[in-house]
DNA sequence: TCTTTATGGTGAG
DNA sequence: TCACCCTAAAGAT
């Protein structure tokens, strides 16, 4: 998107939305200052101080094509940005706002998010003494992890994959761990959240995806170490992997590499 | 043609 | 924690 886009004028902003209409022309023919993610949201600023927020929540997706070539996606559109040369289209999401710059630091989700682990606005220390600050050193790690007001950008399978990468029951809470076990979680979220960024979603072990594979395993096969596998083997110790609803969603982990 | 599930989030209790 | 919101795809009938 920042590449279609950024620094670019935009020729013309479509909105599905009637509410949003009257952005249309107010947003045609503006300069875009600036594409970035802040946290699941995206946000599309234009030269004129306004600012296009979208989240995905399950089901919106983004594309970018050419300009001319449409897609035959059954999806609704609900966005269209179209730049010089190539358009970024969002289909199926519902939550799309047009807001003022200054209005960014009060929004309900942007302003109560924490440090996104993606941005580098925090480091791997600061990350550990996060985790150990009073308000969320008493939560169940499982909770947390999905706290986006703890750390921007964590999702569902990436909680299980960190928690499983860092060897740590999603039922332990941060006060309870030893300090080198705060260090190696804070290490493996950093980590594995830029290798799944890098790889489009591989928070498998990479040699261990290769191995997989190479020996003919799809995509979803070798995709995750413990995510969507309950009942079959661990990578590591053979052990079934378990799957058990924490802070209303599915979590998976290894019970003998991660015990409670 | 239904029902359920989902890499997400809010508000009530 | 739960009910609910939202859309699309998968699963069940």
């Amino acid at each position: 998107m920042r590449r279609a886009l950024g620094g670019r004028v935009a020729q013309s902003v479509f909105f599905a939305f009637p509410r949003l209409k009257p952005y249309q022309s107010r947003l045609s023919g503006v300069r875009v200052t600036s594409v970035r993610a802040r946290g699941k949201a995206i946000l599309v600023g234009f030269e004129n101080d306004l600012v296009i927020y979208s989240h995905n929540q399950l089901y919106g997706r983004w594309r970018v094509f050419k300009n001319g070539d449409l897609p035959d996606t059954g999806r609704q559109l609900r966005l269209a940005i179209q730049g010089p040369t190539r358009s970024a289209l969002l289909y199926s999401a519902s939550e799309i706002e047009v807001l003022k710059r200054e209005a960014l630091a009060t929004h309900p989700y942007l302003s109560k998010l924490g440090p996104d682990i993606l941005n580098q606005r925090v480091g791997v220390r600061g990350l550990g003494a996060r985790f150990s600050a009073p308000e969320f050193a008493n939560r169940r790690l499982a909770s947390l992890l999905l706290d986006q007001r703890f750390i921007a950008g964590i999702g569902n399978y990436l909680r299980s994959e960190i928690l499983f990468a860092a060897g740590v029951h999603p039922e332990r809470r941060p006060r309870d761990l030893k300090p080198a076990e705060v260090a190696r979680l804070a290490s493996v979220a950093r980590g594995l959240v830029w290798q799944s960024y890098r790889s489009r979603g591989i928070t498998n072990d990479l040699h261990r995806a290769a191995r997989l594979e190479a020996a003919g395993r799809t995509r979803e096969e070798f995709r995750f170490a413990v995510f969507d596998r309950a009942g079959e083997a661990c990578f590591v110790c053979g052990a079934p992997i378990r799957r058990q609803i924490l802070a209303g969603r599915r979590c998976y982990f290894c019970p003998a590499c991660q015990p409670l």
